[in-house]
RNA sequence: GCUUCCUUAGCUCAGUCGGUUAGAGCAUCUGACUGUUAAUCAGGGGGUCCUAGGUUCAAGUCCUAGAGGGAGCGCCA
């Protein structure tokens, strides 16, 4: 049998007159009843290639069982298009279909289908045209993201996706355990007995690889992580995963100005990567899903991020508020901003990406340095932290970042002030310990940032598999 | 978790004030058409109106509860 040729090459392919196969899931078959066009994709790209049947040489009856769905394997001859539409098709020599698709059975249509319907039926939605290209981005943005970190120096660093931690505070976690839940021994004071768990001790999914990540970079300089994340919030957004995969550079010697450069320069890199490797699949997403996609990435490469204060951020939404606009929620210094205020500041009042800085550290994590230049509120130092969250349009917060406190002194009071519980945690409070170092980092959202890229509406649609709050399928 | 909206044919949706046999487009099937490309044209088949109660002479329509889904908010990435 001839070696197939992938369709995404057969288009590209001047071997006009030769034979040639190609194999894949026909997407239609339409016709008359001299000719049978059938169009077929084998996923290499959202194209489809025409094969032309003669139905003088393949009878309708042997072409029975290619329908929408069906996976065909077919040889003919490289022609010259007759019809407009592609440059190239292909004259049937030989069909072999290798699997049927019923078509009182068979879910996809050729059009016509919610998101929320393709949802039920995430194990097929692949072969639709929109998730063939959204997973195919999904692709090259993971391909984007090692070859940045890797071009400049960062080192890929594997931090568990199991631990013990408790502490972060990023949220809910998953339990691990391999204790039988039906008959739970219990100590003296009631509380759970670890001690014959896996472990010997309570143990989560991790809900950030950030720790072990300042471990990495407080000796190898730069690394990042690029790997899932687990929460157990209980948030039904279309923004939310309860598993998502995260992206946590962290950089020995970086201080604030250096890291929201990285941010941007990443996020930047990132966007015209897909521009520049995508360029079909985002024709039809600018096309089907998204009208303004495509201009948008554009814009964003060519615009600078803001880079904004916190507390210039509280000034510009205030003189909003006392020019007639009306927000649901408060917004005095020191209140964390509401979603309606970061889109206020990005979507109406600059326009563009903005990098907020310089936050209250009652609303930051305890990790975060403390500002002691920074003039602050009321011209009090020493109250704001070095966090840097970049706010995108449409999607909010889509990196969360910040210089990392390394004055043990510093870092302990935080941790006693805030009842952290650090017992299990001497490893990580080791990196102040012993040759402490400045040093930055921030985490980014994947799906997010596919969000972003594809125009998609729901998070759920930018991943293959969606885990959310009662929903765990496939 | 809170608020709110939705659930009618395989899919996307209409369905008026509660009133005769529940409709359309697409899909599918049959037929027509000498090259289509979201093909077109003609015709046919296809219904547990989400589930369980209730109100009523009469419920797809009103009420209650439940299930599933979407959106907004909170938490965050």
């Amino acid at each position: 049998m001839l070696q197939r040729t992938e369709i995404k090459d057969a288009l590209q392919s001047k071997q006009i007159g030769q034979p040639i196969n190609v194999r894949g899931w026909v997407r239609s078959r339409r016709g008359n009843k001299n000719v049978s066009f059938i169009a077929l994709n084998d996923g290499s790209t959202i194209k489809t290639i025409q094969i032309v049947v003669d139905l003088e040489k393949f009878p309708e009856e042997q072409l029975k069982p290619v329908t929408t769905g069906a996976c065909i394997s077919a040889t003919g001859i490289l022609v010259e298009s007759q019809g407009s539409g592609q440059a190239v098709e292909i004259q049937l020599t030989e069909l072999v279909v290798y699997g049927t698709a019923d078509v009182d059975q068979y879910p996809l249509q050729k059009k016509g289908l919610s998101m929320e319907y393709l949802r039920t039926i995430a194990h097929l939605r692949p072969r639709t045209n929109t998730f063939g290209a959204v997973f195919r981005i999904r692709h090259h943005m993971a391909m984007a993201i090692h070859t940045y970190f890797h071009e400049h120096g960062y080192f890929y660093f594997h931090t568990p996706l199991i631990t013990a931690s408790d502490c972060e505070g990023a949220g809910q976690m998953f339990q691990v355990t391999t204790k039988n839940l039906y008959n739970l021994k219990k100590t003296e004071d009631g509380k759970i007995d670890y001690s014959d768990d896996f472990f010997g001790k309570q143990t989560s999914l991790t809900v950030s690889g950030q720790l072990e990540g300042e471990l990495g970079a407080t000796a190898l300089g730069k690394i990042y992580t690029f790997g899932p994340t687990f929460r157990a919030e209980n948030s039904n957004t279309p923004r939310h995963l309860a598993e998502f995969w995260m992206i946590e550079p962290e950089v020995a010697f970086m201080d604030i100005d250096e890291l929201m450069a990285l941010e941007e320069d990443f996020i930047k890199f990132c966007v015209k990567w897909a521009l520049d490797n995508c360029m079909d699949d985002l024709e039809f997403l600018n096309q089907y899903v998204d009208k303004g996609l495509i201009e948008r990435l554009r814009s964003v490469i060519a615009s600078d991020f803001v880079h904004l204060p916190y507390t210039e951020g509280i000034r510009i939404l205030q003189e909003a508020i006392q020019n007639g606009h009306k927000f649901e929620f408060p917004c005095e210094w020191g209140d964390d901003l509401a979603s309606e205020h970061e889109r206020y500041l990005v979507e109406e009042h600059f326009k563009r990406p903005v990098i907020m800085t310089n936050y209250p550290k009652a609303i930051k994590a305890f990790y975060m340095k403390i500002d002691e230049q920074e003039s602050g509120y009321n011209g009090k130092s020493g109250q704001t932290v070095q966090g840097t969250d970049v706010l995108f349009p449409q999607i909010g917060e889509i990196i969360g970042g910040s210089v990392r406190e390394e004055s043990y002194d510093k870092l302990m009071a935080e941790i006693e002030a805030r009842h952290i519980p650090m017992k299990d945690m001497t490893w990580y409070l080791d990196t102040r310990k012993y040759g402490s170092c400045p040093h930055a980092g921030f985490g980014l959202g994947f799906e997010r940032l596919m969000l972003f890229v594809t125009g998609m509406q729901n998070i759920r649609d930018v991943i293959p598999f969606p885990r959310t709050p009662k929903t765990a399928e496939f």
